[in-house]
DNA sequence: CTTGAAGCTATAGTTGCTAGAGACATTAGG
DNA sequence: CCTAATGTCTCTAGCAACTATAGCTTCAAG
């Protein structure tokens, strides 16, 4: 049995923050000691494992709220996590277009600071306006919306 | 002069949005019609604009509160401005590096996924399991606090 | 047996907005 | 000129996904 500080050290989580998780219920309450300090098991350490794995590639808390609860069910068909793994790539996807755009703007901007004054400056002068880019880049949201 | 919603109109921002603005001190206070409605004219307009593009771009609030008050003392030198640009060049390569392994990923376990039963399901089982993970895709952040 | 690290709860803060309530201002139509 | 609809005002609270703080208790090492 794990103390939530060898478990956070182990998962490469941070202590608060399993004690988030427990809170907004993706890790079950844990047990506790006769001193009223969380103990952790084998499943528990997995189950972080999973989370923390499905954040670092960008999957909503919600989203992994889903595929939990799809784990723990293993006799149904796997559609609706091949659904959310799909969905975080097509977001992912356009992320990396957007993202792809930014960087080719931001190149030209800096590239094209002479090192004078503000004045003169390419950075200030292409940030106050748009016409001076060369590439679409807005907020994929602020058009999804709705 | 532009009532807050023509100005939001005009540079693509939301309404609470401009307030929020003025708020944190990114845009002045505003002038006040008689019935003291906020009223907005050319230079305002542009100081949105510019405030627009940034976030655009990807500038943290902080950062656009740093190139505007630049940008309002054009005799300095352009060092500053070209110095968080180039910061957030940095940013956006870093996460765009971030992303390709994600979606390479993501990918992976998406194709390998048969359609069965999620007892076999890989997006499950790779999730559970980062040894399954062919590239490195950890959050910078985790790394970079501090 | 004492001390310092690690744990506990509870609350508030972070970023960049967005949404709601309830009241006042403005404008278009009849 | 009155009314209805829309726009604006302030203020507060909420969102994700944590992170930080305060003030306490418990545990492990020497």
């Amino acid at each position: 049995m794990l103390t939530i500080g060898k478990l956070g050290e182990a998962a490469g989580v941070k202590v608060p923050t399993i004690r988030y998780y427990e809170q907004i219920g993706l890790l079950p309450e844990a047990e506790r000691s006769s001193g009223n300090q969380r103990l952790y098991g084998r499943k528990a350490m997995k189950r972080l494992a999973f989370i923390r794995h499905a954040r670092d590639l960008g999957f909503t808390l919600e989203a992994i709220r889903d595929l939990l609860s799809l784990s723990d069910n293993p006799d149904q068909s796997c559609a609706a996590a091949d659904a959310i793994a799909r969905s975080q790539l097509v977001e992912v996807e356009s992320r990396l277009a957007r993202l792809t755009a930014l960087k080719a703007e931001l190149e030209r901007m800096v590239v094209q600071c002479a090192g004078g004054k503000i004045a003169d400056c390419r950075v200030i002068e292409v940030l106050g306006d748009h016409s001076l880019c060369a590439t679409d880049h807005r907020h994929p949201e602020t058009e999804a919306t709705q």
